[in-house]
DNA sequence: AGAGATACCTGGGAGC
DNA sequence: TGCTCCCAGGTATCTC
């Protein structure tokens, strides 16, 4: 399930290989993904060299000349591979890119959570207005502990839901959020308001340190991200308390519990991440 | 406006 | 073996 780390592994193999080239052909096989996918085999898209490919929270921007972009998002299942266009396509291959030199990019999406749109930039560099209401990127200094703590003041709702609020901070999903919120000692159900600037830095220290480490590792494979090499991510042998209840608290021994926040399931030690 | 619920989707695993 | 049921979860959209 690709999170922030996984589509920056994406990002930074598509970025080695699509500048300069220019997609001549795109093939879809079903009408929609999680949007119609109608207009991208038409016209605009089409002879333009590809500029750079960029990321902005999970979203993938492919930017080609004349303030084209291709907007990218993986969903739950979705993977992108470079395969010559000789190559079978896979079952669930739902869209196919060619590009000038005979390539390939293929989108593959079981579930289909995934889209891809055509969109038009307002300056060579800029991000399309779809994501304009996004969040402080995790890893940079916008995300400080003070501005979490403002952003977290008098809100009601789990700090773990606030921390995967896109519009709070982007990029941290289920995981990450378990993950990050366990190294802090905080308890997911925890009213994010109710959270003290000392834990906010605290928190922000682990979300970074949690993606940076995945980021080195490739990502955090559960069963279906893959590079765009087909490789897996390492990071889940990492993982201290994500999709391990029952099994013992690497820090205490206590039982790891599961307990579901926003209909998402969350996992935390009950001793060491104690209820504010 | 903020908070919570729901829909979208299908493969994989559990249970019978 | 084969059927049904449940679960995974980011995001848009709905309701309260």
């Amino acid at each position: 399930m690709p999170e922030l780390p996984e589509v920056e592994t994406v990002k930074r193999a598509l970025d080695k290989r699509l500048p300069g080239h220019e997609f001549v052909k795109i093939d879809t096989y079903v009408p929609a993904l999680r949007f119609p996918l109608g207009s991208l085999g038409d016209h605009a898209l089409l002879h333009r060299k590809i500029m750079a490919v960029r990321r902005r929270a999970r979203y993938l921007i492919v930017e080609m000349e004349g303030c084209r972009a291709l907007l990218l998002h993986l969903g739950m299942t979705g993977t992108l591979r470079i395969v010559p266009a000789v190559a079978p396509r896979l079952k669930h291959e739902h869209v196919v890119l060619l590009l000038e030199n005979g390539d390939t990019l293929r989108f593959e999406d079981p579930r289909r959570f995934g889209f891809i749109l055509p969109c038009v930039l307002s300056a060579p560099g800029v991000d399309p207005k779809e994501l304009a209401a996004l969040g402080p990127e995790p890893l940079s200094d916008d995300f400080s502990a003070e501005y979490l703590y403002q952003a977290f003041k008098g809100r009601k709702t789990r700090v773990k839901t606030a921390l995967m609020d896109n519009s709070i901070v982007v990029g941290v999903g289920n995981i990450y959020a378990n993950e990050s919120l366990f190294l802090s000692g905080i308890n997911p159900l925890t009213p994010a308001g109710k959270v003290p600037l000392s834990q906010c830095e605290l928190l922000v220290d682990n979300v970074k340190a949690t993606l940076r480490r995945a980021i080195d590792a490739g990502g955090t494979t559960i069963s279906d991200f893959k590079g765009v090499d087909g490789s897996e991510g390492k990071f889940v042998l990492q993982l201290n308390v994500y999709g391990k209840s029952g099994e013992p608290c690497p820090k205490c021994g206590t039982e790891i519990a599961r307990v579901a926040i926003g209909g998402r399931s969350s996992f935390y030690c009950s001793r060491c991440q104690k209820e504010q």
